[in-house]
DNA sequence: CTGCCGATATACT
DNA sequence: GTATATCGGCAGC
């Protein structure tokens, strides 16, 4: 499987802001399946208007306000599963929402678990680019939320392969949001084909013509 | 490639 | 009733 250590609490337990362009480029495992993460997106709590946090807890967020380093999954538009990783302070609710990420491990399992009805990932790229694709790519769902991701034998966990965040790491405001869109709160390998939404790249020679605002 | 639209759980007014 | 941290299918370019 993955090789590398599984990050610790302690790398979680940092504000989402300062962990954000940290975490990418390293490895999410789900069991058999790994992906590299290459986008993240932060939210914080009472100060963020556009986060689930905003309003206080309740059931469905209630993990955001437990522990860093656990796992945060919700479900969105009443047929995506989305995820992100508690960070700290403890007891502060601040998560990064797992975007995107670039098949590394178990992609003939991602394929199965992406094809739904009639639907089908053509494209590899397809698997785990967006928040929801890359949730259902990995298996994870509901039962996932509240995970430990620090758990060495967890069967999820974020391993360190060696490979280094991306420096600068792409930044940008966050996608999908209609509030405190002004906040450059996502970050982004740049260059990556995995990267959903705008990134100002064309690594692969992927076409970029009118070129698109970019923080 | 771009834009529109529908599916529909959860939280909220 | 309305809004939402999304996606897939389709139309059109």
């Amino acid at each position: 499987m993955q090789r590398g250590p599984t990050l610790d609490r302690s790398f979680f337990d940092r504000p989402a802001l300062v962990v954000a362009p940290e975490l990418l480029n390293k490895v999410l495992v789900s069991g058999d399946r790994a992906a590299r993460i290459v986008e993240v997106e932060a939210y914080e709590g009472a100060d963020d208007p556009a986060s689930h946090a905003f309003r206080g807890p309740t059931a469905r967020n209630a993990t955001m306000f437990g522990r860093p380093g656990h796992l945060y999954v919700y479900f969105t538009h009443g047929l995506h599963w989305c995820a992100n990783a508690v960070c700290g302070p403890d007891a502060t609710p601040s998560a990064l929402l797992l975007r995107a990420g670039a098949p590394v491990a178990g992609v003939d399992q991602m394929r199965v678990a992406r094809q739904q009805g009639r639907s089908v990932a053509r494209h590899d790229r397809d698997l785990c680019r967006g928040p929801a694709r890359l949730a259902q790519a990995l298996g994870i769902d509901g039962q996932a939320d509240g995970a430990d991701l620090t758990q060495g034998r967890g069967i999820i966990r974020f391993a360190d392969d060696g490979v280094d965040p991306p420096d600068p790491p792409g930044l940008s405001p966050r996608v999908g949001i209609r509030l405190a869109v002004e906040r450059p709160w996502r970050w982004y390998v740049p260059g990556d084909p995995n990267v959903s939404g705008p990134s100002m790249n064309s690594a692969g020679g992927r076409s970029m013509k009118s070129p698109k605002a970019d923080w």
